[in-house]
DNA sequence: TGATTGAGTGCTGTTTCGGAACTCCAACTG
DNA sequence: CAGTTGGAGTTCCGAAACAGCACTCAATCA
């Protein structure tokens, strides 16, 4: 199957895999949650490539989790910021911070 | 950067969806939590190929968050349940569930 | 004996990804 | 004014992951 076609089935735990369930995008969240809110802040903070990048956050406008809001005109710059959709992805979050937390212990560190 | 090299990021976000964050693992735990455990019930009810199935069960076990009971020795046969670690996922989950349910309604229905 | 079941493997072609370089435009530097 | 910098992507290529189907293997069923 292919993984677009989860978005109509009739699960609400597949529905939602569809637009979060891969790699990058929950980590893209997760950022959006510390604060940031740009393309360059997202690449580095996240290590992920800038191809994957620009099509996470196109797909996260697309399903009204982000929306671009312009802070410069010429040229055309946008933040991208959490709307109440994606504000609500939150607890989801937060229970996936906490599992690792309690189950997933470090071994070696990585700089923040 | 690889995906696999988010297991020791310093995010216990990050590190959870080293283990979960692809497109298929959370739903083979929804399927675990339904009360399916074998390799058929989750090729059906899930839809994705038999290969990757393979693949996302071994890590499960290998990151303890299921594990192999035999129910058959001749040929070996195996359930694969919920460890103790699995079972907390219940919570993230359920967070999931909740924001799909209540963000991502259903366009056209799909069979259960 | 032949068909079926459960749990995978093999094979082939298609998608997606990783990594680095490149573009475009405006703004700053000297 | 020429040149560098910064932000936000885009291009290109080889590598990895994936989809789909057929096939295996052992044991049981009819």
């Amino acid at each position: 199957m292919k993984w677009s076609e989860l978005s109509d089935n009739w699960c609400p735990v597949a529905r939602t895999l569809s637009v979060l369930g891969d790699r990058w995008t929950l980590l893209i969240l997760r950022d959006c949650f510390l604060g940031l809110s740009r393309f360059e802040q997202f690449a580095d903070s996240s290590g992920m490539t800038r191809h994957v990048l620009t099509d996470r956050l196109r797909r996260l406008v697309d399903a009204s989790i982000l929306e671009k809001q312009a802070y410069s005109d010429a040229p055309k710059r946008y933040d991208y910021v959490l709307t109440e959709k994606g504000m609500e992805l939150a607890p989801a979050l937060m229970t996936l911070r906490d599992w690792g937390k309690k189950h997933l212990p470090v071994r070696r560190a990585t700089s923040p």
